[in-house]
RNA sequence: GGGCGGUUAGCUCAGCGGUAGAGCAUCUCGUUUACACCGAGAGGGUCGGCGGUUCGAGACCGUCACCGCCCACCA
């Protein structure tokens, strides 16, 4: 027995353990033999995440379509797993320390706080996974991956080496974008601009041996301090005679050139631009042309460090930004200040922290070489955006690509497997500005232990990280130092005549493990193969690489998606997936976008709390339309809540009437209209739903799914099987009853990628009579409804529908008393009528609440008349109604058809349409309107004989 | 400064070339063999403005207005 109302919470745990036991969701559960396979990866959730709304539609959408994959037959992989994601997780664990008053991060070491990490993960990296399970996901658990799971650092550490040494892999010094507080490189797209109400600052700079002066203007003055040059445009008549002598930086007494740059913009300000290499993105590239050596004057915490004059050193950026326009304001160099909206990089996540251009080194991956063939691979449709338009997206992106900045200066993450050394000075860069170490990239230690010994000729000793990187240094350059003394024989003997064990200072070389990890894209890139076991050779790399669809947001197109296909095309030679669907963003009812620090974050498991998992499901599936973000309403949510309620109830009710489903039931041999109609409509909808998944309109597939169980099934279908089901003909009854059962079981399957909990358990429910079920519904095929329908049958009831409507219609409207049972007269009834009369009786009488029905040829005063076909059904009921308000009714009527029949006719009056039209658009107007004629004309008989 | 999207019923949103839709809200009615998380009925829109294409335009094109998002180095 079916409990009265439907309770989500103990239903929904109870089916998601029948679910694990039955294997339900491992890997080709369910498949046919000889099944395709259909592979979707989840996008890994952030370790340290808890769902949000974003995460419930992305899995919904999944989910959505793993289910229904699956019970077409193939044979479907849903990978799931988590991301390691390296600057949120390491802030965590250190938040944690520092709550708890325990030692830092860096006073713990590397060692001992990555082990704190992985405890960390231990305990709650699991929450995101289970709260997943919670909605329902059908991913496969038991091959859950991690970002930082051996065999995926594996293949990180393969294609690291891999792009090192095809030379897509390369080490510089560069401009990065720096976070001050993290102390850490971070991704250009981690940074948001942001308009505030800044100044600038107009400065004047003397020039050498003159009394003139140049003007150049900053936002951020103190930069000044690392000035190198004042640029000028080459053609600006002003400054020509300027070009090449000497500006004196205020301050700091530096000699800076006057150089001509085309970088210098003549409308701007004065014309003339400070170059400040080591902190301006531009200005580096300035300095790059005119061979100016960058100064940087910051720490990595942006406070001022030791290569300006004392007074400034350790201040603040902030601090020593005040202090140096004092200065310059003491010195007379502030010409005027201006108030103007900047636009300032900020930290995205938290908008707080402002993000400075930074001068470090890092590792890169030249995105420009892979960007190529992935931006193809779009271009020529082996990889599709739905909806198309990101396409546009991706392009303008991919094509204007920047090298990857792929270090990040954390603990947390794969470190670089990448080993610096001192270079010998038989190395063609030794002693060369900006040579950097000598580089060993390797799988492992020993590894790079042997390359190292080759390239020296002798022992090496790999210093750890717990050593520190000063001694380090120190050892890198003592070595250094050795080997060039060694090339001059004057030098070298007097350093042995000085050091007796000079000769076997450098017998060890010094090898020393970067500290650095890779940016946590790097491992994401990968996720399509390296969840598989590549780079072994797996029989899931064969089976289920590439996959099929990748369902995303679009804030994650240049992240992931964009780097998903360089590395999937690089190293497995084929695209990572055939789609790519790209989803709304849930925005909150104000159309923001949700967020922790806004405080509009609408928490899905609350959703599930409440109303439970396949409403929220549904819900968010209805939404869901393409290429446009969704506002949240909560109405939705309870509306869709009740349709779960009413499928229900649709079961209770076929339980209590006992309709079970009978072995020997055939869709193809059904004798009574009513039921030859609802397996045809059911046929119908499950066609729709499937052709609306399969082109990724989740919306329209649940709205013609909700449309055809609440609109036709519940409200029309059961109730005309009401009047079967109590007649007098056992036969008709029983046929009703297993139809009636029958389809509902296609229900639960055309609902259950939707709504898998309720549909399941109804599943369960409904197996206990009847035809043993012989699998889980999960597990169970789709419908095969194909051929079904039948035109006869759907056209009567349709004609009874529109009757039984009718007769509502003016029951309601004449205030009939719902209660009151009344008789209907039809008139002018052909044969047609006739069948479908008697065919039809017991339900019109049901349903329009008749007591009789007859034939007639006079309509008695005072009655009612609705046009039907040829027929006019007449309700008598004089004394009942209101005639006046019945003439302005049957008016009202005629008004409306006329209205309709003047637009038809203007249109058949115009000779361009009857020329141009296509002929069955033509033959569909004049059918309307003599159907329009026809209703008008019998409308206004029918009024007529009112009087 | 570029690019993208939006503007349709009171609210949240579908529809995107041939008869304006849904959910919620509103109003009326409701002794009915499931369901009041329900049933029946009703009201409510010149589809942002203007121009154009077309036999025909919420729908296609142009333009304007407002809203939102993404990208971008104005010192």
């Amino acid at each position: 027995m079916l409990e009265k109302t439907y309770e989500p919470g103990a239903v929904e745990d109870r089916i998601a353990k029948a679910w694990v036991e039955a294997d339900a969701f491992k890997a080709g559960a369910g498949a046919k033999p000889g099944a395709e396979p259909f592979t979707i990866v989840i996008p890994p959730p952030n370790v340290t995440g808890s769902l949000h709304i974003g995460h419930a539609l992305n899995n919904t959408i999944q989910d959505i379509l793993v289910r229904y994959n699956r019970m077409l037959g193939k044979d479907v992989l849903w990978q799931p797993g988590t991301d390691h994601a390296g600057i949120a997780t390491q802030m965590i664990v250190e938040r944690q320390l520092m709550e708890r008053q325990l030692p830092s991060r860096r006073e713990m070491g590397r060692e001992k706080f990555l082990e704190r990490v992985w405890e960390w993960k231990a305990e709650s990296g699991g929450t995101i996974i289970n709260q997943l399970k919670r909605l329902g996901a059908s991913a496969d658990w038991s091959r859950e991956r991690f970002t930082m799971d051996e065999g995926l650092s594996d293949a990180v550490r393969k294609v690291f080496i891999e792009l090192w040494k095809k030379g897509l892999i390369y080490r510089a010094k560069r401009l990065v974008n720096w976070h001050p507080v993290l102390e850490t490189a971070i991704s250009d797209l981690e940074v948001e601009n942001i308009e505030v109400a800044g100044k600038m600052w107009h400065l004047s700079y003397p020039i050498e041996n003159s009394t003139d002066n140049i003007v150049v203007a900053t936002t951020r003055p103190e930069t000044m301090l690392g000035d190198v040059a004042v640029a000028v445009h080459p053609d600006d008549p002003r400054y020509q005679a300027l070009i090449g002598k000497y500006a004196v930086l205020p301050l700091i007494g530096r000699r800076i050139p006057i150089i001509a740059d085309e970088y210098a913009d003549p409308e701007l300000g004065s014309g003339a631009v400070k170059i400040t290499p080591a902190h301006d993105f531009n200005d580096f590239e300035v300095g790059q042309r005119h061979n100016l050596r960058p100064i940087n004057v910051f720490t990595p915490s942006a406070h001022i460090n030791a290569s300006v004059p004392r007074e400034y050193r350790g201040l603040d950026r902030f601090e020593a930004r005040k202090k140096v326009l004092e200065d310059l304001e003491a010195l007379g160099a502030v010409l005027w200040v201006e108030d103007k909206k900047i636009m300032v990089p900020h930290d995205e996540k938290t908008k707080q922290v402002v993000i400075e251009p930074f001068l470090t080194d890092q590792w890169f991956v030249n995105a420009e070489v892979l960007a190529r063939p992935a931006t193809e691979a779009v271009r020529a449709g082996r990889t599709k955006f739905v909806p198309q338009s990101w396409e546009n997206t991706y392009f303008a992106w991919m094509e204007n690509i920047k090298p990857w900045c792929i270090s990040r200066q954390l603990w947390w993450g794969h470190q670089i497997p990448a080993w610096f050394g001192p270079r010998l000075s038989t190395d063609p860069e030794f002693g060369k500005l900006d040579a950097g170490p000598k580089i060993f990239v390797a799988e492992t230690e020993a590894e790079a232990k042997k390359d190292a010994a080759a390239y020296y000729g002798r022992q090496v000793e790999v210093h750890t990280s717990g050593l520190g990187s000063t001694r380090f240094q120190k050892a890198l350059a003592d070595f250094e130092q050795i080997q060039r003394d060694r090339l001059n024989p004057t030098v070298w003997a007097s350093r042995k005549a000085a050091d007796p064990f000079a000769e076997m200072a450098d017998s060890k070389v010094p090898l020393h493990r970067d500290e650095d990890v890779l940016d946590t894209w790097f491992s994401s890139a990968l996720w399509p193969f390296s969840t598989l076991g590549w780079p072994a050779n797996t029989p899931e790399v064969k089976r289920y690489y590439p996959t099929d669809v990748l369902v995303t947001g679009f804030d994650i197109i240049f992240f992931w998606v964009a780097r998903m296909m360089m590395m999937g095309l690089e190293f497995m030679g084929k695209e990572p997936f055939h789609t790519v669907y790209v989803h709304a963003l849930v925005r909150d009812e104000h159309g923001q976008k949700m967020s922790k620090t806004r405080g509009n974050v609408i928490d899905p498991l609350k959703l599930v709390d409440e109303y439970g998992a396949d409403a929220t499901r549904f819900t968010l599936a209805a939404m869901a339309a393409q290429g446009r973000d969704m506002r949240l309403a909560m109405s939705r949510v309870e509306g869709y809540r009740n349709f779960v309620t009413k499928l229900w109830n649709a079961a209770r009710f076929l339980e209590m009437n006992g309709c079970v489903r009978e072995a020997s039931f055939d869709p193809h041999k059904l004798a009574l209209p009513v039921n030859r109609w609802i397996v045809g409509a059911t046929a119908k909808a499950v066609a729709e739903v499937a052709g609306k998944i399969e082109e990724y309109k989740f919306n329209e597939a649940a709205n013609a799914a909700y449309d055809f169980v609440w609109g036709t099934y519940c409200d029309w279908y059961l109730e005309l099987a009401k009047p079967v089901l109590t007649g007098d003909d056992a036969a008709e009854a029983a046929e009703t009853r297993a139809t009636a059962a029958f389809v509902l079981d296609q229900i639960l399957k055309l609902l259950h990628p939707f709504m898998p909990f309720v549909t399941e358990e109804l599943w369960g429910e409904t197996g206990k009579t009847g035809p043993a079920r012989e699998n889980l519904l999960v597990l169970s095929a789709w419908p095969e409804l194909a051929g079904l329908g039948d035109a006869g049958a759907t056209a009567e009831m349709e004609w009874l529908i529109a009757a039984i409507n009718g007769i509502r219609s003016v029951r309601t409207e004449m205030n009939v008393p719902a209660a009151a049972k009344i008789p209907l007269l039809i008139v002018g009834a052909g044969e047609e009528t006739g069948i479908r009369v008697e065919s039809q009786l017991q339900a019109l009488m049901r349903l329009a609440r008749l007591d009789k029905v007859d034939y007639g040829s006079d309509v008695p005063a005072g009655s009612a008349q609705i046009v039907l076909g040829e027929a006019t059904f007449v309700l008598p009921l004089a004394g009942i109604i209101d005639i006046d308000a019945e003439r302005v009714r049957l008016k009202r009527e005629v008004a409306k058809e006329e209205v309709e029949m003047g637009k038809i006719e203007k249109k058949l009056a115009n000779a361009q349409f009857v020329a141009k039209a296509p002929p069955e658009v033509i033959e569909e107007q004049r059918q309307r309107l003599a159907d329009a004629t026809t209703r008008r004309d019998k409308l206004l008989a029918a009024l007529a004989r009112l009087s």
